[in-house]
DNA sequence: TTTATGGCTGTCA
DNA sequence: ATGACAGCCATAA
């Protein structure tokens, strides 16, 4: 019964397109909430690996892999980005300007190779 | 009910 | 420019 429902969130996630990613705090703004971003995380982290959400496309503001509390997650979330054809640089962070998914149409800036 | 933590973000030094 | 600290808010005990 939170103002922010995970069912929310997860469509959010789930519109993410393939090869884009997002931050927290822009699925948070997008659903009203601009202070919710950690709740965003919470929402992602609730979830189980059996949910068709693509979590995976979701990454903090430094447009790195946010710091999880399981082990192993990191580099499974890095591996599938990079099937998705996200490109990490030598410090693990991806370019935002780059793949930071724009929900307000125009997701195209210029992120091909 | 309150206290503590947590897949974050933004400001201050 | 990086490094550290506090703030926001929901879930768990």
């Amino acid at each position: 019964m939170n103002v922010l429902n995970h069912q929310q969130i997860y469509r959010v996630v789930a519109d993410i397109p393939k090869g884009r990613v997002a931050t927290y705090g822009q699925i948070a703004s997008r659903l009203g909430y601009p202070r919710h971003a950690r709740q965003v995380g919470y929402a992602l982290a609730a979830l189980t690996d059996e949910q068709a959400v693509p979590w995976h496309r979701v990454v903090n503001a430094r447009g790195e892999i946010s710091t999880r509390s399981q082990p192993g997650y990191a580099e499974l979330q890095k591996l599938l980005l990079e099937d998705e054809g996200v490109i990490f640089d030598e410090h693990d962070c991806i370019s935002l300007q780059a793949y930071q998914w724009q929900p307000d149409g125009e997701q195209k800036i210029g992120a091909r190779m």
